[in-house]
DNA sequence: AATTTAGACTCAGAAAGTTGGGA
DNA sequence: CTCCCAACTTTCTGAGTCTAAAT
């Protein structure tokens, strides 16, 4: 395995200011990967300077922050010199909204607050609830996207819901699919208890089974998960059972069981195997697609959740708890008026709700059982055009901009960090973070930063350290503007009335996603933080794809895109462990490689013999051109195969399926592989090609 | 009227399952 | 040709965002 800073989940690498002198892309701190153009193409990297700025050779459109250096401040003003004239014109906006400011109004009064989180994410300060919403939508805004069609639905309760969207008018599918009842364990697999078999009713065989499976996972070294399983265990066991505990349980013979049970499945003849799959088949077929409005659309989820424990990702509190069983009474059904009411494998009960609402898209929902917070819902499959392209154009992007470097030099400590909170946001793309209740993973998003998980550096640096969704580490030192960097250097020792912080206080303790959200819609219809998550991964793509490039096989072509695609995921921050096998992997391809090379040797010693009139060894002796052309092969082969070992291991800790499918337009993808002549198929799988249909016949010089 | 809660999506990575291309 | 393994897909189960409704 190298040392390499790959191998370290991105996460985790440390980035080093580029100071001290490393020239390896991979060296350099992400936020400069992200804003920066290969080294090649424009010589040193814009290391000190502040996020987003660099010496990139500028394509008209791309984002003021990569125009030129030679400002620090790539924001102010100065920056739009950048943009054509035409895409000024709206440069009203920041200036409109402040003018209607009303300053310092009267304090807010403290703090939705979350009394009892020891403490913990409250506002505690008195800071005035700042900017007031400008009245309207600014026209600067007016080329939002068009209205969605709004009409009144009769079908719901009340007057009250009359002005929802309508989303099918007939919606005919087969409700949801229910997971295999238990099946008892044979008699003479029994669980231990002090050594001693238990005898167990159904249910309690149920929960300990699901148990049981888990023996070999490191859950079983958490305390935590134990004594939420215990504490579910227990009620189920009932007063005063046998088992008192889990620490003489042995659930060795029912783990062995089910072990075997798997190991018999897999040694089953392919005939046996087919069967089943047909079988499986057969029964989910009715339930696969769903008949909306005429049309046929699949339905992207059908299954009703089997139980078992819930894991949850990370440290989640919950880890551990037993998720029951969903019936037809957890779950409600939504279907078209006139339409059948789908059947259901348990007799005698009746389904939670049947509605008829054609408001929502889902087909049925059910709450989950242990994160009540949330449910489960079956629905079709969006197909629709890209659901990001919220209208966020260029012009806005930099009236925003202007708006929130505006609110670095407030006096209004609730507009500064909201000013630091959006560059944040357009910069580094971070989710916006809610409040989260303690039954939840302990992550968070801008707005919920604390001031542990930030640290200033000399030299403008931030760092940040934080778990963010999914409990995935974000780690990321940047360079900043020196005016952000002055205010979260102050947002980090005391708050808005002046009281010092302590590190696990909010860092942005006067606002908070809502606060910031309002804040944007206000900017323009439909605007929110996740947009400028999607326009920023897109619009690097599109900048990264139209950078020259000198790949001529599809290979490397490919590679490119991949390395594009990269940037994204790692600005997204979408990481995965590294596969297992990779190493191994990694080595078979290195042998491959010193297989071919040798290969490629004799070749050249056989050629020589061959121009000398010689035969090469024990073999034939060829013709010089035709061992040339062998020679020519071979190197292609070689070339071919070094491509695809760099790309597999530059993306080993790096999930690039998200951002492909959630965050990037397919147009400039297609775009792309118009004007490089790739066959989509080498980009987008068959689904893909599928889900983005209506993205294929987009102009070759597209832009996002 | 400010918060809280409910509801409806939208995004997430790992694991399981399937396929297909090359030795 | 066929078998094996890596690559690709789908499934699984969670976890965010954000708006609207309820308190």
């Amino acid at each position: 395995m190298s040392d390499s800073d790959d191998d370290m989940p991105l996460a985790q690498r440390t980035h080093k200011p580029a100071a001290e002198g490393s020239d390896d892309e991979d060296d350099r701190p992400l936020a400069h990967r992200q804003f920066t153009h290969k080294p090649s193409a424009n010589g040193n990297t814009a290391a000190a300077a502040p996020i987003g700025t660099t010496t990139s050779t500028a394509v008209s459109v791309s984002r003021p922050a990569t125009a030129d250096a030679t400002d620090l401040n790539g924001w102010d003003s100065s920056s739009s010199d950048d943009i054509p004239l035409a895409q000024r014109k709206k440069a009203l906006v920041a200036q409109k909204s402040q003018a209607t400011q009303p300053k310092g109004q009267k304090a807010k009064p403290v703090a939705k607050d979350i009394a009892n989180r020891e403490g913990k994410r409250k506002r505690q300060d008195e800071a005035p609830k700042g900017r007031q919403a400008p009245s309207k939508k600014t026209k600067a805004l007016d080329d939002a996207p068009p209205r969605k069609k709004r009409v009144a639905n009769p079908a719901s309760q009340g007057a009250k819901e009359e002005d929802k969207e309508i989303k099918w008018e007939k919606l005919r599918h087969a409700g949801v699919l229910f997971p295999p009842e238990y099946v008892r364990l044979p008699s003479n697999v029994k669980m231990l208890y002090d050594g001693q078999p238990v005898d167990l009713t159904e249910e309690q065989e149920e929960v300990a089974q699901m148990f049981a499976i888990m023996k070999e996972t490191d859950y079983m070294r958490k305390q935590l998960f134990l004594d939420n399983f215990w504490n579910d265990f227990k009620k189920v066991l009932g007063k005063d059972h046998v088992i008192k505990g889990l620490k003489k349980c042995d659930f060795t013979p029912m783990y062995d069981h089910a072990m075997a049970e798997r190991e018999k499945k897999k040694a089953l003849s392919k005939e046996e195997k087919l069967a089943i799959k047909q079988k499986k088949e057969a029964d989910e077929a009715k339930f696969k697609y769903a008949q909306v409005d005429g049309r046929t659309e699949q339905v992207g989820n059908f299954r009703v959740e089997p139980p078992g424990l819930f894991r949850g990702r990370g440290e989640h509190p919950r880890m551990g708890k037993v998720k029951s069983r969903i019936y037809p009474r957890d779950i409600t059904i939504n279907i078209g008026m006139e339409e059948p009411i789908p059947e259901h494998p348990y007799p005698g009960q009746q389904w939670k709700e049947v509605r008829h609402d054609k408001t929502v898209t889902w087909l049925a929902f059910w709450k989950e059982p242990i994160v009540r917070r949330t449910s489960s819902m079956c629905g079709w499959l969006p197909n629709s055009t890209f659901k990001s392209d919220s209208g966020l154009g260029q012009n806005h992007v930099d009236d925003i901009r202007k708006m929130y470097e505006k609110d670095w030099d407030s006096k209004d400590t609730q507009r500064q960090q909201m000013g630091c909170a959006l560059y944040f946001i357009d910069q580094l793309a971070l989710r916006a973070g809610h409040e989260k209740d303690e039954d939840e993973a302990d992550t968070v998003g801008c707005c919920t930063l604390k001031v542990e998980n930030v640290e200033c550096m000399p030299g403008d640096h931030i760092k940040f350290d934080f778990l963010g969704k999914d409990s995935i580490r974000y780690e990321n030192e940047v360079v900043v503007h020196p005016k952000v960097y002055a205010l979260i250097k102050k947002f980090c020792q005391h708050s808005a009335n002046n009281k010092p912080k302590k590190p696990e206080d909010q860092l942005f303790e006067t606002m908070d996603a809502t606060d910031l959200n309002k804040t944007l819609k206000d900017l323009m219809d439909g605007l929110s933080v996740k947009v400028f998550r999607t326009y920023n991964a897109s619009i690097t793509l599109d900048r990264l794809l139209w950078e020259p490039s000198d790949s001529e096989v599809i290979d490397a072509k490919k590679a490119d895109y991949d390395r594009a695609n990269k940037e994204v995921a790692i600005l997204c921050n979408h990481q995965r462990a590294v596969p297992k096998g990779h190493a191994g992997q990694m080595e078979k391809l290195s042998e491959r490689m010193h297989k071919l090379n040798e290969e490629l040797l004799e070749l050249q010693h056989e050629l020589k013999a061959s121009e000398k009139g010689k035969a090469y060894g024990d073999k034939k002796r060829r013709d010089p051109e035709r061992v040339h052309a062998a020679i020519d092969a071979k190197k292609a082969v070689i070339a071919k195969a070094e491509i695809n070992a760099r790309v597999k291991d530059d993306l080993k800790t790096v999930a690039l399926g998200t951002s492909k499918i959630n965050y990037l337009d397919p147009r400039i993808t297609v775009a792309w592989c118009k004007r490089n002549e790739v066959p989509m198929e080498k980009i987008f799988n068959k689904t893909l090609v599928t889900k983005f249909f209506w993205a294929m016949d987009v102009d070759p010089d597209f832009k996002f």
